[in-house]
RNA sequence: GGAGGGGUUCCCGAGUGGCCAAAGGGAUCAGACUGUAAAUCUGACGCGCAAGCUUCGGUGGUUCGAAUCCACCCCCCUCCA
């Protein structure tokens, strides 16, 4: 390995993506040194990771090509807890099978972005309860809970507001959170000789408690390192849409939807997404901001954002579909096209539906397609000027959809709102 | 187990017998302006075309009338044991 590759710390800092450093210079000193073993947990909390957890796992995928090992771990014991760390609630605890079955969603997920055959620093996914749930309960009292000092656990700011806060609290569950965690890295650490731990900057209360305890339990040294958690310059909340969450699964979030999240992205946001979620190189976003800076038009950011991320989760075929249907549906064009190409979108991944029957009024339609979630907001929409039908405003309640005023006999692109379209088509 | 404080529409949070489908803020959605940005302004924001209907932890009462009063139950928080 070349020496100019070992230096990640400086790499993800001239990209924005160190928060905290635990160990600072011994740490940057310490990846220097040689291959080192570095793993980021992920707990599963549903079927899919979302975009927001993106960033860890790029960071990880960062430090594997900086020639060192990474452990993608998924948190298949921690994720029967419930992380408390900067939530505001208490949460549900999900029964063991659905997060069995969670964890096995999350495996090909994590894989996916890891290389696992390339020598020595190769990829291992790894689950916590593999060596968690035959822990023997005064075991784990005596030899790990004896560590722990509640008095500093209590003073952590992930847990603050949950013991501050009048009419919150937190269970003994989720206040043992830590423990596991840290439980996690020093048994990583006598597994894997693994010495660093990433996480997103809300996991730095967790990823201390592992440092202290490799210390106290094996006398290891070990570090940490976080990054920024992403936010919007609005203040709204990443990694929603209209929708809802934007996921990394393709069931849950199509790539066109995927592709149309990131293209949406705001002025005040997209370079630093760019140098997050993309391996571009730092110069290279660099000028890219120069030069939509100079053009004073539109910015190309948010296309070479969309691209390079869509592709890396999706792959080129999904990238390529997203685009299809970008550029059929927001060219202006949607008369013109043909139903090769509209079967084509729904393949794509535009969201479709049948319409069984004849003739359906307007309202009807936006509340079958999901467009409008009642007559009443179907009605609004419409008065608003808000609804088009392949391409045309629809400007009446009464406006019927059938096959004398569908594409090619029996399609429909229904329009809400300036970006959310729906494929309806009429089945004899 | 004891004492006290709470549970209101997506969230926060007012409301303590009729003027309450329920203030205010946030989030969200639509329109205008734009670049499928941002900011700003306007409008919508339980369901229903409407008459009206269903909501304020649950169940049952009191009352002409309840989110508001009473009883019981469930859940949360604080302090004490």
């Amino acid at each position: 390995m070349a020496a100019s590759e070992m230096d990640i710390v400086s790499e993800l800092e001239s990209r924005q993506l160190v928060s905290q450093l635990a160990g600072g210079d011994e740490l940057r000193a310490h990846l220097a040194g040689g291959s080192r073993t570095v793993y980021c947990g992920f707990d599963p909390t549903a079927d899919s990771l979302h975009v927001g957890s993106m960033v860890p796992l790029l960071t990880l995928k960062r430090f594997q090509q900086a020639g060192h090992k990474p452990i993608a771990l998924v948190g298949g014991a921690t994720g029967l807890i419930g992380d408390p760390s900067f939530k505001s609630a208490e949460r549900q605890l999900n029964s063991t099978d659905i997060v069995a079955d969670w964890v096995e969603r999350l495996k090909p997920q994590l894989s996916q972005f890891l290389d696992f055959d390339c020598g020595v620093n190769s990829a291992v996914l790894a689950n916590n309860l593999d060596w968690t749930q035959g822990v023997d309960m005064l075991d784990f009292l005596r030899d790990v809970g004896k560590h722990f000092s509640v008095n500093a656990m209590i003073q952590k700011e992930s847990v603050r507001q949950r013991i501050d806060r009048e009419g919150e609290g937190i269970s003994f569950t989720e206040f043992s959170y830590m423990l596991l965690q840290s439980f996690d890295f020093a048994e990583l650490s006598q597994r894997y000789d693994c010495s660093v731990q990433i996480g997103g900057s809300d996991q730095w209360g967790n990823i201390t408690g592992g440092i202290d305890l490799a210390r106290r339990m094996y006398g290891k040294q070990v570090y940490g390192l976080t990054t920024p958690l992403v936010t919007k310059a609005d203040g709204s909340k990443f990694g929603k849409t209209e929708t809802g969450t934007v996921w990394i699964s393709p069931q849950l979030t199509s790539p066109y939807a995927f592709y149309q999240f990131w293209l949406n992205v705001a002025d005040a946001d997209v370079y630093t997404y760019l140098r997050f979620f993309t391996f571009l190189p730092p110069t290279r976003i660099d000028e890219i901001e120069a030069s939509d800076k100079a053009s004073g038009a539109r910015p190309e950011a948010q296309g070479i954002l969309a691209g390079e991320v869509t592709e890396l989760v999706h792959g080129k075929p999904g990238l390529e579909a997203a685009q299809r249907i970008s550029r059929a549906l927001f060219s202006g064009a949607i008369d013109s096209l043909t139903a090769t190409d509209l079967e084509q979108l729904a393949l794509d991944g535009l969201p479709s539906t049948e319409f069984e029957g004849g003739g359906l009024s307007i309202v009807e339609a936006l509340v079958r397609s999901g467009l409008a979630k009642s007559n009443k907001m179907a009605r609004e929409f419409i008065g608003n000027n808000a609804v088009s039908v392949n391409g045309e405003v629809v400007n009446s309640n009464d406006f019927e959809l059938s096959g004398a005023n569908a594409l090619e006999g029996k399609y429909f692109v229904l329009k809400r709102g300036k970006k959310l379209f729906h494929l309806g088509r009429l089945s004899q």
